[in-house]
DNA sequence: GATGAATGAGTATTCATTCAT
DNA sequence: CATGAATGAATACTCATTCAT
């Protein structure tokens, strides 16, 4: 009945969808959330600002999309650690995730960092924020453990303090010396291999 | 904002232009600079709208003040260090300053996280936070060369990290112990003394 | 849009237009002209935005048509009567009319007292009230003159008032006793019977 | 401490919100709530559009307080027949006072109506103003009982048609007879004095 | 005939800033 | 020094309409 096929239109609909989050991904992230009007984002992903609102019920809604993603991709890439037995392996395995979600991943790392401390944004994002921190502190905490470390609480508040510092630094200086931070690192935890 | 706050308000005092600092500190650092309109800001100074414009040329230019306070307290509280001979020891009295800092200034803290995630506020502030945490990593690195530790370069960028991490976790997580965490970092670069 | 649908529905059934027009009498009757759609229009009639444009040139045709199939119901109903000629008699059916008009066409009868009280909508479509109404007075003059009514000119005025106030108040109150109303009214202007 | 004295801005507050009300008044009643734009209301209040939300929180809350005063209004006139005991004389006051409302107030009396025909504007004021027609109803039923009239009920129900009829006429036509027509109601109802 | 993705002008509202006093 | 009324550019969002298929 229709000319254009309904699958034409999913696909249609999918590549606008698709240009929307990715320009606002990168907006949001070097700019701002406040800073970036949708006239903006309209123009960086070449559509109007109507159409913007037929697949996103508000600037909010956009955000919390990209949230949403950003969380199932990392979930998706963690878990990859999960198969991995021997503790001190899985670690080491983590630092290289790590390293890889840096720089695969800037835009979002960026994001995340700016949500967290901008109180006002997303309070229900937040919340999701504060639960998946506190599950990768308690695998931090395990790992450790199995590892050797006496006190592996305080480790475990260490480890995660001095990467989310990593991240905090890659994205202030764009000379950072990431690899070399990390091999020290895996030398220290989990003996470098 | 806080009751326990330090010296650097010798400077904002009792009249209207310490009124408007402290409110903008606080209402920058908790709801965020952009979402934070200057009707708000004259209301918690118990200011009127117009007044703000005598003292600062824009909204920008309080946020400039305010950046320039807390860098110079900063120096002016690291500062107390540099009497101290034994590396070590100073080493050590650093973790205390920054235990210090963060529980003193969480406005401020706040506030220079996310200048810096957001590019787009100000670029003139962010070249200054560049070179202040440059200055800090040199700083660390010779100390932790005198210390002893090899590689001083990287130890640096890590304990930098560790830090700035803490720092981080410390603003998202209000049950978060720093003590216990700080006390186990001067164990390890400075025999805990 | 009533289960009860009269007549002049004959126009609209099952096609495409119908059901649009139909869906468009309901929504604007009930919600307002300005307050619906084209997508909640397209929406209810079950068809896509882009038909509606294939059968009407824009909102305001729709409208339009509206009025013109309601005016010519009216017409045809009210015609019903001209055959009568004992003027008593046929004064009684007009009241008969009326009320069969109030209670089976309640959309139609919404929008054009909208309509009328909006002077903006739709200049054209007053000119054609304003002409049906006069046309109306008139002929009711000449019943009450007929009837035996001195000064039949100000007293049509006033039974036209009455009707229209009825009107006015059956819609605003599903309460209204419209029957007993009617039935004094017959007493009054026609004898009752 | 203030240049200007607070009286002065009191009276320069009074000022702008009136000029803001009445030019609302004036283009909701002539041209719809729903298409005036606070843009069109600012240039005819000679305002700018931001000054507008210095006084009304939105546009509805315009059309509300319009409402509140229009009703307070209309409270305050129809007291002044309160004090009249002869029945028939309150009667016939009234009909001067609704034609004196009729000539001094006809933007109230179109907003009114178009409020009422229009469902989805404002339900909060269509309960007020059914009470209020409901409260109308009750005092003419006690009038016409008191004057003699039998079914005293549905006589009230027929003036009040009346009435608003005349109301609804006298909007549309601009020539009507308005008081020829009261003149002739008067006689009819409480014998013309 | 029929679809729904796409457009862009238009709308209500906010907010940094100015200014008369 | 101090006030708050006033401004207008900017913003998020809506919606009638177009058009390729």
């Amino acid at each position: 009945m229709s000319p254009r096929t309904p699958e034409q239109f999913r696909e249609m609909r999918g590549q606008s969808r698709e240009k929307i989050l990715q320009s606002a991904l990168d907006l949001f992230a070097t700019k701002g959330y406040h800073v970036t009007s949708i006239e903006q984002l309209a123009k960086q992903a070449k559509v109007s600002k109507g159409l913007i609102y037929n697949y996103f019920h508000s600037k909010q809604t956009i955000l919390e999309e990209l949230i949403r993603i950003g969380l199932e991709e990392i979930d998706r890439i963690s878990a990859e650690t999960h198969e991995i037995s021997d503790p001190a392996e899985r670690l080491c395995r983590q630092f290289d995730l790590f390293g890889g979600l840096l720089r695969g991943n800037e835009a979002y790392w960026r994001l995340y960092t700016q949500l967290l401390t901008q109180p006002t944004v997303l309070e229900t994002v937040q919340h999701r924020f504060g639960t998946f921190l506190e599950a990768q502190l308690e695998q931090m905490q395990e790992l450790l453990a199995a590892v050797g470390f006496e006190n592996s609480s305080i480790e475990a508040r260490i480890l995660a303090a001095v990467l989310d510092g990593i991240g905090f630094h890659y994205f202030i200086d764009e000379t950072y010396p990431l690899d070399e931070v990390l091999t020290h690192l895996k030398m220290r935890y989990c003996g470098g291999n």
